[in-house]
RNA sequence: GGUCGCUUAGCUCAGUUGGUUAGAGCGCCUGCUUCACACGCAGGAGGUCGUAGGUUCGAGUCCUACAGCGACCACCA
């Protein structure tokens, strides 16, 4: 970086170039520890959580790579060993809808592709944007360990999914039965609960007459009327169902009622779910085609008619219907009941309707055949996980959200008539028709040896495999001596950032499948895997939602989304990183707005003038055989009692900015931190340090060259600890800077590797917090004084003070400072200002500018009359409770003395302000 | 239906275990081409903390009710 640099900052000219270095340089690269993790050095590691490869990355995931990417940075700063490993999910059914449309565009479909054609078409796909991905998280500057990335359908990650399937089905914990699944017609794959949403639906009630039959099966003129919101499920109903208990209906227990348009006898029965005020009190009861109805058919030993194919489209068991779509069966379903007369109403009804995730297509709960999870014995586990504090959450709510969910769960639906993704290993023997499930592919069914076996065309559900990716990226289930070292080191990951619509999908199951398959693997001293060892990461932190500017969920359909590419392109990677931390405050959602962002890039220019200036100042004391003392880099500055005010006030001021942002962090408050440095570094450097030190910078023949050399010393010590501290924040510009600083030779390869400023307390400066608290705020006061009397922004004036010994000191010694940022070329001491000058009034002190005073007495004597007011109300507050004898002896003692100091402060600035008042001419 | 969260300045949000006179950024008003920066500098206005009660010496903070907003979970046909 060349010390003559443009005025305004141009993020692009330099992003690019360091974020290619980064990566080229393998600087984020954590390689396999050599050692063990006895060697007591501390680990940080975070799993990324992998995007879906389906298409780019969106302000939600910059965000969340933000958050990480700051909390890695800061870790490596502190010295720690640090990996964050990067990947992508092959996302199955997501995946291979996008492909599936792309084929149908071009006028093809997936099933005459064929199965083999199609996958391969879906890993072009894949390796288009999972590149996609992945280079724009370099873009954004994530420093992740390239060398270890991952997909979630590598070989490697194949072999765990593999084992761990096999490893549940031999502990009886994965079977295969025919149950009710949410089926999506569109997709012609069962779907797990998670995936099915649910929207509010203004349908129909329709009731339907049943008659009833008598004895010998004739009918006797009474029906039975049911009520449904799928008529059409008719064609497979099996009974009728009414509550034991219910009045109207016991005359028909045991009868049978003939099924209308399909003619066939169905019993009347009784069951104690069937509440009686809902409907007609009767419920047809179609076990293939509804959660409920199966679980009543289960209780009364019914059988099953599935009447509709992979398609929703009425089978051969749907008589004339057959071949009919399930709405257009429903239709005339409906017509021809109407036409018989047993249509007896059609009411209108709200209801939840579920809809496929992915392609929104309405869902039919439909009995087929398949594979699941037998839960609670990993669910048991993951309980305790969270219950015994394992795992923590942030924000602490969703520790309830999660336990909730997790208390109340279901088996999982695991299998997916899908081709993208890990193929189920299971082969179905066409002889013995049993089931052969192996880690090695096998050639014959072993149960009765026939070679007539072919492997399940069942994929899995893609969070099978992302679930056990905690254990499988460190080389689970074959562990090497060089997996065991990664277990050693990385295992449990110390941190989860991700957000909460993956709570369940994604978290749960990492944490079930975690804490069962990592107990292969023993602590790195030996000793089994604990429950407290086996949970897949020490922390979950929450993030929220990034949202439009008007609170609206960014969309496609909405056309609300906001590309982070674009965005960074327009205002630079570091300024959207800023805002997004500092908008990170927990629990609330994001409303991304611009002209915060406009607000975070003009820091950045900010910081960049600052350096301007810092470098123009370098060379001009080059010019006069000045350079400032480079050993004082690359720590944390320092300010002896000697220096002066300014010097030994910045210091402190950093020191606690460091304290600040390091405490912030450690409590995942992105916000206070990023703001603790915003502060720090506009308001106090800039505004005031760079202001003062400027007094100091004087490179003429002549000047005290010591003095010049202590303050640019100071100046490039102080600015070099910010540019650490803002470094997690900021990577691009402080890497531009922090390298110029060292004029092409840098201790180290990148600011990323330097160590992060901290501090000890005990060690900050206090009286020069103290002192130039004091001269800030004399200055202020001068300032405002000027403009209010309408002394002219250029004029120099002569001021009278009055105020105690101590200030004096501190405002006599700091003479220069007070007449170069207040304007004045003369200050004098005095027991009582002049009656004549208009002053400003604090505790501390008087203060008056000598100035043919151009005040509006009216607007003066408002202002004084607000001013007593406001005095006589707060003195009036203070001696209320300084008069409760119950806060006398309550409060804690720093509160009263604080109150009584307050006291005291307002009756003397109300005294000022009554005899100023007095003062004032007609 | 169940659970959880939110309501503080015009806007977006902070506000630690209750403790002195509630903060920030943006926006707004006034003045300024001060030799790093107009993506700037300086000064300023603006809030009875959703409503009503309660606990307390003391409530933006704790409790109750109500209103409004939002999220998640749920098999009522």
């Amino acid at each position: 970086m060349p010390h003559d640099l443009p005025k305004a900052y141009d993020p692009t000219a330099i992003e690019d170039h360091w974020a290619g270095y980064w990566v080229r340089e393998k600087l984020f690269a954590q390689p396999t520890p050599s050692k063990p993790s006895q060697d007591g050095h501390p680990s940080f590691d975070i799993l990324l959580p992998p995007p879906n490869v389906t298409g780019n990355l969106h302000m939600g995931h910059m965000f969340e790579h933000t958050e990480s990417d700051i909390l890695i940075r800061w870790h490596r700063m502190r010295g720690e060993r640090v990996l964050w490993i990067p990947g992508t999910d092959h996302a199955g059914i997501a995946t291979q809808m996008l492909v599936e449309r792309q084929v149908v565009s071009e006028g093809t479909t997936r099933q005459q592709m064929g199965r083999e054609a199609f996958i391969e078409r879906v890993w072009k796909w894949r390796e288009h944007y999972g590149g996609t991905i992945l280079s724009q998280m370099k873009r954004l500057g994530a420093s992740v360990d390239w060398d270890r990335e991952y997909f979630t359908m590598d070989a490697r990650l194949s072999v765990a999914v593999r084992e761990a399937f096999v490893r549940l089905y031999e502990q009886g914990l994965i079977y295969r039965g025919a149950y009710i699944v949410n089926w999506c017609p569109r997709c012609q794959t069962a779907i797990s609960d998670l995936e099915v949403v649910y929207d509010e639906h203004k349908g129909h009630l329709w009731e339907i007459r049943y008659p009833v039959h008598d004895d010998a099966g004739r009918e006797t003129g009474e029906w039975l009327t049911i009520a449904t919101t799928r008529p059409e499920t008719l064609l497979g109903d099996v009974a009728v169902a009414v509550h034991p208990d219910d009045e109207r209906y016991k005359h028909l227990h045991g009868k049978k009622l003939r099924l209308p348009l399909m003619n066939r006898e169905i019993p009347v029965i009784t069951d104690e779910w069937v509440s009686p005020e809902f409907g007609t009190g009767a419920v047809k009861v179609t076990p293939a085609h509804d959660p409920n109805d199966f679980a009543i058919g289960q209780r009364h030993d019914l059988p099953s008619v599935n009447v509709m194919d992979d398609t929703a489209h009425i089978n051969a068991e749907g008589g004339k219907y057959a071949g009919l779509d399930r709405f257009a069966a429903r239709k005339e379903i409906v017509a021809d009941l109407e036409a018989q007369g047993l249509l007896a109403g059609i009411k209108d009804h709200v209801h939840n309707v579920g809809h496929c995730d992915r392609c929104k297509t309405l869902v039919e709960p439909r009995l087929s055949l398949q594979w699941f999870v037998k839960i609670q014995p990993l669910a048991d586990k993951a309980i305790a996980a969270v219950k015994e504090g394992h795992i923590r959450f942030t924000p602490e709510m969703y520790a309830k959200t999660y336990l909730n969910w997790m208390e109340n769960i279901h088996d999982w639906c695991i299998s997916r008539q899908l081709w993208w993704g890990h193929r189920i290993p299971a082969w179905h023997c066409g002889a013995c028709h049993k089931t052969t499930v192996s880690r090695e592919n096998p050639t014959k069914c072993a149960h009765c040896g026939s070679e007539k076996i072919e492997q399940s065309t069942d994929v899995l559900d893609t969070w099978f495999s992302s679930g056990l990716l905690p254990v499988s990226v460190f080389g689970w289930p074959k562990i090497t001596p060089e997996d065991r070292a990664d277990f050693d080191a990385f295992y449990p990951t110390s941190l989860l950032v991700t957000g909460f619509d993956i709570l369940f999908f994604w978290v749960a199951r990492m944490i079930m499948l975690g804490c069962w398959f990592s107990t292969d693997v023993p602590n790195p001293d030996g000793s089994p895997r604990e429950l407290k060892d086996s949970v897949p990461f020490r922390e979950v932190h929450i993030h929220a939602l990034v949202r439009d500017a008007n609170r609206e969920k960014m969309s496609k359909t909405k056309g609300n989304v906001i590309d982070p590419i674009e965005i960074v392109k327009q205002y630079g990677t570091d300024a959207v990183r800023f805002t997004l931390a500092s908008m990170a405050s927990p629990g609330t959602d994001i409303a991304f707005n611009v002209a915060r962002m406009e607000g975070y890039r003009a820091f950045a220019n900010k910081i960049w003038n600052a350096a301007r200036f810092m470098f123009m100042n370098i060379d001009r004391a080059a010019e006069a055989g000045i350079s400032f003392d480079q050993t004082v880099l690359g720590g944390m500055s320092t300010a002896g009692p000697d220096a002066p005010l300014e010097a030994r006030w910045i210091v402190a001021e950093l020191h606690e900015t460091a304290n600040n942002v390091n405490q912030a962090l450690d409590n995942y408050r992105f916000d206070d931190a990023a703001n603790a440095i915003y502060q720090f570094f506009w308001g106090s450097f800039c505004d005031w340090y760079l202001e003062i030190v400027k007094l100091s910078l004087n490179f003429d023949e002549g000047a005290d060259k010591a003095r010049t050399t202590a303050a640019l010393t100071t100046l490039v010590s102080v600015f070099e600890a910010s540019l650490r501290l803002l470094s997690p924040f900021m990577p691009f510009l402080t890497e531009e800077v922090w390298h110029a600083i060292y004029d092409g030779n840098p201790p180290t390869k990148s600011i990323a590797l330097t160590r992060y400023p901290k501090t000890d307390c005990l060690a900050i400066d206090r009286s020069a917090l103290q002192e130039m608290a004091l001269l800030q705020e004399f200055i202020v006061e001068v300032r405002a004084l000027r403009k209010e009397i309408g002394v002219e922004e250029r004029a120099v004036v002569p001021i009278e003070v009055r105020t105690d010994e101590s200030s004096q000191t501190v405002v006599s010694r700091n003479q220069a400072m007070i007449e170069r940022l207040a304007r004045v070329n003369e200050l004098r001491f005095v027991s009582q200002t002049s009656a004549e000058l208009a002053k400003h009034t604090t505790p501390q002190f008087d203060v008056a500018v000598v100035y043919e005073r151009k005040i509006d007495v009216a607007a003066e004597r408002e202002k004084l009359t607000k001013d007593i007011a406001k005095y006589e109300k707060g003195l009036a507050s203070a001696r209320r409770q300084l008069g409760n004898d119950g806060f006398l002896a309550k409060a804690p003692a720093h509160v009263v003395e604080g109150l009584k100091k307050q006291e005291a402060e307002t009756r003397l600035l109300l005294e000022k302000a009554r005899a100023g008042l007095d003062s004032l001419p007609e």
